[in-house]
Formats: C-alpha cells, structure tokens, sequence
RNA sequence: UCCCCGGUUGUGUAAUGGUAGCACAGCAGACUCUGGAUCUGUUUGUGGGGGUUCGAAUCCUCCCUGGGGAACCA
C-alpha cells in the first residue's frame, strides 16, 4: 500500500519512532475518526493515509472510529457512505469498527469522576453568559480589541453532591435543553481560551442515529475524543493542524481521568489548487445546483474521483508525493493529474473516438469495401493484445484535426498535405466540401496509398502526422461529458470581501457533447471501466453511486473524461 | 490585543551543525504510427538583520510575514 513511500522519515513517523525507541509505545494504533455528517473527499484520503500508513509503516493497528456525538448532522447513511468510500480507497480496519456513540456510559461515569475529584461541575450559565464569562474579544475605548482575562461561573463552586445530584438530572431529562451544561474545573485565566473551563456536555433532546432516545446529554469533542482514543488504546492520535491549540486540553482530559495516554500530533491538511476542500463549501456547490451532486465528476470527494475515473492506486501515489508536514500548503492539481495520467498510460486500453465528428471521403477508395485492420490495445502493456478495427471509404476525423489554412508547425491534414490514419493508411488531402451558405466545412476529401496498409511507408517517406479516425458506417454514437476544473483560479477563496467563492466558479467545468462517435468495441465498455480515447485523453463509462439506471449502457453511452493527454500542440498553438 | 503553530526554487517536500537534493510544473533536445509514452539536458530557493561556531536551512535573538484559536460543532 506504500508504493513510492519516501526513503526517509516524516515528523510523524520519526515522532512515533522515538516513541517505540524510548519503550513508551510497544504496539502502534492509529485511528480514522470521520464524523458521519457528509462525504469523503481527497483531504480525508489525506488523513486516512496518515492513519492507516502509520500503523502500516509500524506493523500496528489502525481503527476506524465514527465520531458521532452530535445528533442534529449525523446519519447513518453517512456512515455507509464513508466505509464504501473507504474500501474502494483499499484500506481495511477489519472488525476495528467503532463508535464515540458506544462509549456514552463510560464517558458518563468517567464524567461522574471528574466532579467527584472537584474537577467539573454543573454551570446554569447560558450559552451567551458563558462566551461573556470566558473573556472573548473586546474592544477597549480606543476600539482595539483584546482579551481579558476570563470570569469564574457563579455556579462553579458547588459541592460535589450537588453536582452530581445536577448531572443525575441532566441525564434524567430534568432539564431543559441548553438550561445547564457540565463543565471542567481549568482556569478562567488560562491564556489558551480553550482551557477556561469548556463545557463537557451540554442538553440536547434530539434522538440520535444510533442511540436513539437513550440520552438526552451529549458529550463535546474535547472531552469525548481523548477518551475514545483511550478507551480503545490508540497510542498516537493523528489530526490536522486546527486541533493543535486543543492539546494541553486532550492531554487534561487524559490525565486527570487517569486514562490510556494517547499522544495527539497534528499534520497540516491538504488543500488543492482549483478546488475546495471544505464540507461547508462543497455542500453550498452542491444546494446551489452547481454540480449533480455529492458524486459529480467535477467534485474532490471520493465518489466524484471515483465517477471521474481516478483509480485508488492513483489517488494513493499522489498521496505519498504530497508528503506530511506543518506547513500550510496548497498542492498544485496537476500534480494529482499527472498521478492519474500515469497510473492510466499503464492499464488503460487504447481506443479511437471522435468527439467533434467532420466527414472525411478517400475518393479512390474502392465503393462499399470494407476492412479490418488491427490496432495494439496498449503499448504500455503487450499482453494486452490487439484488435481489429473496421475501415471504409467513409469515416469520421476530429474536426481540430483538418485546417484549411494551417497555422505555423500544424501537420495535420490541409490541402495537400500527407497524413496517417493510425493503423490504416497515409492519406493525402485533395480538397473539401464547403456549404456555400454557412461557410462551414461538411467534408474533407482525400486519396489513400493503397501501399501504406496498416500505416507503414513502403518507401520510408516521412509523414509527420498521425491522426485517428472512425468508419462512419460502423460508429457507435457516445455522449461525452468534457470535465474541467471546478474553478478558473488557483485559490477560489480569494476573493474582494463581500463576494462569494462561487465567482471564480469555472463555467467551462463541464462541456456536453452528444454527437461523439466511436470504434464498435466502445459499445462494450463496462461503466466504471476507463479507457483512452487515442489522442485525446483519459475516459470512463458513466457509472455512479446514487441511480444505476443513468450508468452508460449499449444505446446509452457516456464517456467523461477524467484528464486529457498532455498536449504540447496546445502549448505551441497557446505561444503563437 | 492575547494564545498557539509555521516560513527551503512556481508548487509540494528532503537535508536532524558538514557538497541545498527529489517530484510536479517550466524550458531545450532526442525518439516516436498517439503533438501520448519514454529518454537526456536545464532555469529558478534557505523571509530579513544580528549573534554562537572552523562551519548554520538547522542553534540563540530581534524583526518581517502567513495560518489557526476564542461553538452548548467536530
């Protein structure tokens, strides 16, 4: 699972090193905590790469734990979602499926411990006195903001029996939501606000997804995560960056509870140029009708790269060239293209598509003559084989690839010019057909070299070009859905304030064309299989997680492109 | 304001007091029946000042700069 894993070791991996070298950790466990509250996209592969390569790399354990402890996001459609995603990414947690959920009575009593020991107590401030009380920004006279020092809850220092009798009651329903909260007895003068006291849980009669009506109390994540990660022994607790001003909390939590000391360390999350990786965002893509949906090829989530055409191996290698650091980071998308267009150049077979379909007619070619004529499956890999393509006096040639006045360094076909059909024959360009009216070109004529069968020159004469083709007669007809990046601009947060995200929104991200024609073979192409259409780029048969029935099928073909080919004529055209 | 964490070519990421390297991108060339793939070559970097040291990306210090926090979310 670590195919190119670097030769050295990241701060984490090094960390945990010393950890195992010292005899504070004998068997590294690592856990994934997804909060069952929307998709996966390519920043959780990020963590769950961390997590699970971790424990990989140090022949531990990985779990998969569902941080579900607030009701009003959670579902369990979500969690299905996740291991799904999860699988199809290669990872495997075996029968290490837990839930936050499932440790509600042992967070219960290890909460009753905490105010026995004097070190939490139940607060009736509400939730507006309480951000008072901890001292959050405020402007002095001259409008300066600054942060006082916090104020101790008048609630704070009652007695243990009372505070249990309370927390009894607030489990009991005695209460109603949001009148009181159970609290950590820290400092309201701590310096990190995160310590003034934060609340443990708080009242919410909102029936969960697992556990129903069972509870009425719901425990905050700075106290449930420490304690999860102690309940199940993780010896090192992986999280990204934001977390890193909660850890003299989570180590608080664990030491005066008196629990398995998991060590957190955190790791800067990914963000990727073109694209956002922010559930809030994703989800505001998907309400505004932007995209289709959680699974739009367009989308960084699992399900989308998936629908894309991006392999799990693919993501995996981009994951292990991104590295792990500190550093906030945002990683170039091409980069994840090119691990896609590499791990594809190896597997996927080669086919010929038309996508902007022009008539091409080889006036010497015999009336009515049909032949086959064979074509590698993929050079990358001889075991593929080959296949035999039919080739007529009538095909379909990609519009792009005819010019009636070419610009400089164009050698495909024009007036006169000499071309191959790949596979099939050099051909030279006699004239075309023009609609007087439109001024559009209806058909490109040309004569064929009845010696060059299969492509060869006989005579090792030079032909410059090479293009693809399609028999008219026997295309299968395909739509293609032409796929681009989300947005037009590198970072799309970047934005004047007062304006949304949403206007570097990239118009272009998806273009539809329904007349597209290809090679017969193409009918037969299972959806979720990626080919290449020569020349042109990456495609994968429509298939998606949510409606079965829209999957490309014989008589319903869709192609979407997962990435085009690199293309050095577009770069020469782009110059000038 | 306060607290925490960062700053190595365009973008990521190594070098753990001893030759600043790798990948992607870029550029140039070779080869090619995909203007693909492959191969070769190549441009660009330690945020700034001071200090310690024979020697500093690395240690100290000040400054600059970026990110994060101040939810009864995770």
């Amino acid at each position: 699972m670590s195919e190119n894993a670097p030769e050295y070791l990241d701060f984490i991996k090094d960390a945990v090193a010393k950890d195992v070298a010292e005899g504070k950790t004998k068997a590294v466990r690592t856990r994934f905590p997804p909060e069952p509250n929307g998709w996966l996209h390519i920043g959780h592969a990020k963590a769950i790469f961390v997590d699970f390569g971790v424990a990989e790399y140090f022949k531990g354990e990985c779990n998969l734990r569902f941080d579900d402890t607030n009701p009003e996001k959670e579902d369990i459609s979500y969690v299905e979602a996740i291991k799904r995603d999860l699988r199809w990414l290669g990872y495997d947690w075996a029968d290490r499926e837990f839930y936050a959920s499932d440790y509600y009575e042992t967070l219960y009593e290890l909460a009753r411990k905490l105010i026995r020991m004097g070190l939490a107590y139940v607060d009736d401030l509400d939730e507006d006195e309480i951000r008072a009380y901890r001292g959050t920004n405020v402007p002095d006279k001259n409008n300066i903001t600054y942060t006082p020092p916090g104020k101790n809850s008048p609630w704070r220092e009652r007695s243990v029996e009372e505070n249990l009798d309370l927390f009894a009651k607030m489990r009991a329903g005695k209460f109603a939501d949001g009148a009181k909260t159970l609290r950590a007895k820290i400092d309201m003068g701590h310096p990190n606000l995160l310590m003034r006291d934060p609340v443990m849980y708080r009242i919410r009669r909102e029936p969960h997804y697992r556990t129903g009506t069972a509870w009425c109390i719901y425990p905050m994540y700075d106290f449930q995560h420490p304690l999860s990660d102690a309940i199940e022994g993780v010896t090192h607790s992986l999280c990204s960056l934001e977390y890193e001003i909660h850890r003299p909390l989570y180590n608080w939590f664990i030491e005066h509870c008196e629990v398995f000391p998991s060590r957190q360390i955190e790791f800067a999350r990914l963000n990727l140029t073109r694209t956002v990786l922010s559930k809030r965002l994703l989800i505001q893509l998907v309400r505004d009708k932007k995209v289709a949906g959680w699974d739009d090829p367009r989308m960084p989530t699992i399900a989308g790269l998936r629908r894309r055409g991006y392999s799990p191996e693919a993501i995996r290698d981009f994951l292990g060239r991104i590295g792990i650091a500190k550093t906030d980071s945002m990683v170039d998308i091409q980069l994840l293209e090119h691990c896609v267009r590499e791990n594809l150049n190896k597997k996927a077979s080669r086919h010929m598509a038309v996508l902007r379909p022009l008539k091409l007619v080889i006036d010497n070619w015999p009336k009515g003559q049909v032949e086959f004529l064979e074509a590698v499956n993929n050079p990358e890999d001889p075991a593929a084989g080959t296949r035999k393509i039919p080739f007529t006096g009538e095909l379909f040639i990609e519009n792009e690839d005819f010019r009636e006045l070419p610009p400089p360094k164009y050698f495909r076909l024009f007036p006169g010019n000499q071309v191959r059909l790949r596979y099939a024959y050099i051909i030279t360009c006699t004239g075309f057909d023009k609609d007087p009216v439109s001024g559009e070109i209806t058909a490109v004529r040309c004569s064929y070299d009845p010696a060059t069968r299969g492509g060869d020159a006989p005579d090792n004469r030079k032909v410059k070009g090479t293009i693809h083709w399609v028999s008219a007669e026997q295309a299968v007809d395909f739509e293609a859905r032409l796929y681009d990046h989300l947005f037009a601009v590198d970072r799309p947060m970047d934005v004047a304030p007062g304006t949304s995200f949403l206007e570097n929104f990239n118009p272009q991200s998806l273009e539809i064309l329904s007349g597209a024609k290809g090679e017969p073979a193409l009918a037969c192409v299972e959806a979720g299989t990626c080919v290449q259409f020569e020349r042109l780029g990456y495609f994968c048969a429509d298939k998606s997680v949510l409606n079965a029935d829209e999957d490309s099928k014989p008589g319903a073909l869709v192609f979407n492109r997962t990435v085009g080919l690199r293309d050095t004529w577009a770069k020469i055209e782009k110059k000038g």
